[in-house]
DNA sequence: ATCTTAGTTGTCATATATGATAACCATATT
DNA sequence: AATATGGTTATCATATATGACAACTAAGAT
């Protein structure tokens, strides 16, 4: 049912990461996850848990409302 | 390793409903998910997926950055 | 051609979120 | 007393997030 969202919050998530210059691999490294589980996050094929998400905070160094701040038109940088 | 941060979240859910007047009941079946869920949900004791929190949003009519917002000093209406 | 790196996809096991239901505790109301 | 309402807690079933691991593709480097 939020699929959408889903898809959305793993594109973000992707454009993070390759913001820092790292891998999927080192990501899910940093977060303490598998690779496989990195790739299906970002390519919104899970419903990740609050804790999965904080995970991905700790390891962007962003916030948690930052991270599902999705939109469209907004520069994923902000 | 985030029960705190579930706890706050829980609290902040709470603060939310109770801001809009509407009981535990009402706001779990606007939500389409049982009583005794938003009882852990709110006291904290289940570590939500994304597409359980879009859904308390939508039912309390504000965005998930919103809802994931905790910060202790901050007025729960913001 | 070989080797590495990044990412994807599949499978199986385990933990847990959630659904479903019931019993229970307060409090208030009559 | 009884009844209703709001909330909690327990239990069981089911769905799924995640861990763990392996195989695979594709691209780049040597």
């Amino acid at each position: 049912m939020y699929q959408e969202f889903q898809h959305k919050l793993g594109k973000r998530i992707k454009a993070l990461r390759e913001m820092k210059g790292i891998s999927q691999q080192e990501l899910a490294s940093i977060c303490d996850f598998e690779k496989s589980n990195m790739s299906r996050l970002e390519a919104g094929r899970t419903n990740p848990t609050v804790g999965t998400l904080l995970k991905i905070c700790a390891a962007l160094s962003i916030s948690l409302p930052n991270l599902v701040s999705i939109d469209e038109k907004q520069d994923p940088s902000v």
